[in-house]
This record gives C-alpha cells, structure tokens and sequence, in this order.
RNA sequence: GGAGAGAUGCCCGAGUGGUUAAAGGGGACGGACUGUAAAUCCGUUGGCUCAGCCUACGUUGGUUCAAAUCCAACUCUCUCCA
C-alpha cells in the first residue's frame, strides 16, 4: 500500500520521484480533493536542456496525466543572475540576447512532454522575466527583502560549499534565492500556484518560497524535491562519451539519445525504466526480473521508449534499427550519424587525421593521432595503423559511403557531397 | 584603509633557478576482458608540417647563459584587524 491516496503522489512515490515534502500529508490531501497548479524553474543556461533535467520535466508530465496544471518556468530573469547553490564557482553572465535565445530554444522540447494551452489542466510555459526584470530596487527591498534573514541565508547548506571552499560568493548571486523565492510567491498570486518542485538542490530555494509566502499572504505552499541522480557508479546523469546528451535534437540525433539510453548500467535500468519511460509499473516490474545478458533486451526497450517520447516513435525505432544493423549484425546502416564532404576532396584524398577531426571524433590532429596509435580507428571496419593515411575516393564503398568508426560504439559516415 | 596568505594543465594538487609540457590523484578518452553493462587491468590526456618546433604555470615588465620557480607593478581571491 501506498502511503499517498491521490493519484500524483502515488504515481511518484512508486516510481522513485521523490526526494523530500514540505507536509506530506497536506500535499497528498490537496492533491486528491483539487487541481493543484505546481511549477518547476527552468535557468536558460545553455540553448537546449540536456538529461539530468528530464527527471523534472517527467514530474510535470505525470502532473498532467493525474489531471493537474503543471507549469515550466523559464528563467528569464533568474538567468541573469545565476543559481549559486552547490556550485563552486560562480558562471559566467549571460548577456540578454544569450538567455533570449536559449530560452527560445529551450522551449521546443517541452511540449513533447505537456500539452500547452489555455483550458484549466493545460499546462502553462511563464518567464520570470515578465516581473522581475521590471522591480523597482527599493520597492522590492521594502516589500521583499525585509522578510529574508541573511544570518538564516548563510546557514543552507547549498551556500556552504562556497564559503567552506573560501570562494567568493557575491551579493548577486546571493540574491538568487530571493528571487526564486518571489518567483514562487508571484506564481501563487498569479495563477493559484501551490507547489513548486525541483531537484533536491533546490530545496533550500524552495523553502524560502515558502516562507515568503507566509509573510506575504499566500495560501499555504509545498515543496517537493526529486533526488540527486547519479548513475549507480557515481558519474552525474547527462554525460555522455561525446559530451552532454542534450535534449534539442538539433544537438542530438534521436540515434545518439537512444544509445545513450543503451549503455546504461545494469543497476540503473529498473530505476530508469520508472523515472524516464511511461511504461506501466506491472511491465516495468517484470522487465526488471530479467537478468543476465536478458537485460540487454531490456536496455533496448528503455533506449526506444525514452526516445520515443521526446523525438517520436518513428525515430526511436528507427534509431533501434540502426543500433541492431550496426552491433548485431556488424553491417552498415544508412541512419548512422554522417559528414558530408565535398566530393573533389575525396577526389584528391585526404589524411585520416584530418577526416577525424572533421568528423567531430577528435578536435585537433594531435588527439586524432594518438587515437590512431592506440589502434582505436577503424575504416570500412579495417584497423588504421598508419596516421600518414590517406583517404579518398578508392575508399568509398558499394554503399556510396565511407564508414569511419573510434573505438567499438562511434560511427560516422562520410558521405561524398 | 592596515597586516598576512594565495592564483599551476578539464578539476584537485605537488613543484621554489636548469634533467619540467610540469609529480600524484580524480575525471575523460582508447585497448583487453564482457553483454554496446559494471568491476578489474593496460595505455593516452597542450598545439603543429611530431625523432623537430611552438605556446603554456593570474597579467605586464625586469634580473639571469637559463625562471612556474628570483624582483617590481598590477588584477582577482581568502583570512585577521579598523
């Protein structure tokens, strides 16, 4: 049995959501006798999310299929001041037109997740910008700023790390949490929002929110944390061997997500399966009673299932296919990643070095070298051993392509252009 | 404003005149083993026209045959005092 009786919780709970609660029992009361509007902030750090945020964007999506009024909020003000908590050092500012546009690329992707609109379970897509790049200074330290103890600031443990490290930490960034926590409190005032979630980073953040909220008159408001993720041997999600696996797929082809998806750890995969699919729990559950090399077929299920979600079905399977072409039957597959290079160069050959770093499997020729050294590049699945290769037309194979592979799981075509 | 401490490669961190492209660790990448897993072991980890050259130890100048290492100024950070 469950210790939640609404819908939303309960689906949280079992599927590993949930870190901490404000007042559980309280949550769980309003979210079984109304519907509740919660958000999630979202800092346009970068031109897309990459996966260590998906576990955020996945709780609004079970918000709204419990029947509830998820909100992303996109950080169009708080970017320009920067989240400092558990950070060692602070980032560098964004100018304007940085944020504007990433939060125009950010955008896309959520609406694989929720359905936007206006009706009463629609979900809503705010920038915090709208108020609080208009405060007035003074005002807002009257109204707001009155209500913060700095002595109070100084205890969370997510600014301890900078002082225990004896980094600095300047007033702008300590203002952040302010300004989180007026987030929150304007969000109750505009839309009745109730809770707002995060990851358990974010919990100090919260909780001033919810405290604001009780000087400035709000209903009483919630916070619900998800955990840290890790993958069971320790590395931070959202890392892949080529680098962050971001969401856009303009920065990442539906194949590199599904393999991502592919090479997780046995450990993690019951795990995953609930946090990142939307598979149900009874199949999830016997999924994860396959062991052995059985687990492989679960990891494929994972990898398409994660994928379909965000870049569609289609892609997904035929990002399977390409995957089961690629390793299992060790032939070559059209939907593998490719460059295009202009045919007259291939005409007049070019060094393998410079062919890998065109490819993007090294960025400088020194790298590209040292790959060949250590016998990790292969053409048309033939080891290269000597750097001083030169590759060209002759090379192009009955497919009309070159295929070019570092180490065991990286393949690019070269395509003739 | 005063007194002290510090700034080293992706990160942490040694190094206080030459043998230092810079110990050690972490991370990352490649190889072996396997199941496109983990663990383990091995290798690599500034750039280039790569048995040679170039650029690098906060910034700029100076001392010296020779500096990450000595000197000066500057920038930033930390600690204590006012």
């Amino acid at each position: 049995m469950s210790r939640f009786k609404s819908d939303f919780l309960r689906t949280l709970d079992e599927r590993g959501f949930i870190h901490q609660i404000s007042d559980e029992a309280g949550l769980d009361e309003l979210f079984s006798k109304e519907i509740v509007t919660a958000y999630i902030g979202f800092d346009p750090t970068a031109p897309s999310l990459h996966a260590g945020s998906l576990i955020q964007i996945m709780m609004l999506h079970w918000m709204q299929q419990t029947g509830h009024r998820p909100i992303s909020l996109m950080g169009g003000g708080t970017g320009m001041v920067g989240d400092p908590s558990f950070k060692d050092e602070a980032r560098q500012l964004m100018t304007l037109d940085t944020i504007e546009g990433n939060i125009a690329s950010i955008k896309r992707v959520f609406s694989n997740y929720l359905n936007y609109g206006d009706g009463p379970k629609d979900a809503l897509m705010i920038n915090n910008g709208d108020w609080l790049r208009e405060l007035n200074y003074l005002e807002f330290l009257r109204d707001v700023g009155r209500h913060f103890s700095v002595n109070r600031m100084l205890s969370f443990e997510s600014v301890k790390t900078r002082l225990d490290r004896e980094q600095s930490l300047s007033f702008l960034e300590f203002n952040y949490m302010i300004l989180q926590a007026y987030d929150f409190v304007e969000l109750a005032k505009r839309t009745g929002c109730r809770l707002q979630m995060g990851g358990s980073d974010q919990w100090g953040n919260i909780i001033n929110g919810i405290d604001l909220g009780h000087r400035m008159g709000t209903q009483q408001l919630f916070a619900l944390t998800s955990p840290l993720l890790t993958t069971s041997s320790g590395a931070k999600m959202g890392k892949s061997a080529t680098g962050a696996v971001w969401l856009n797929p303009d920065m990442l082809s539906a194949y590199d997500f599904w393999q991502y998806w592919r090479n997780t750890e046995d450990a993690d995969v019951s795990r995953f399966l609930k946090l990142y699919s939307t598979l149900p729990m009874d199949e999830i559950a016997r999924l994860s009673a396959l062991g052995g090399s059985e687990i492989n077929e679960v990891k494929k299920i994972l990898a398409t299932e994660v994928t379909a979600i965000l870049h569609g079905r289609a892609a997904a399977e035929e990002a399977a296919e390409t995957a089961r072409k690629t390793f299992e039957e060790g032939a070559l597959s059209d939907n593998l990643p490719s460059i295009e290079i202009p045919a007259a160069e291939l005409e007049a050959g070019l060094g393998v070095l410079t062919l890998i770093v065109r490819a993007g499997l090294a960025t400088s020729n020194g790298e590209a070298r040292r790959h060949v050294q250590g016998g990790a590049v292969r053409i048309n699945d033939q080891p290269v051993s000597d750097e001083r290769r030169m590759i060209g037309s002759g090379e192009i194979t009955g497919d009309g392509v070159i295929k070019l592979s570092l180490g065991k799981k990286k393949h690019i075509l070269v395509r003739p252009a």
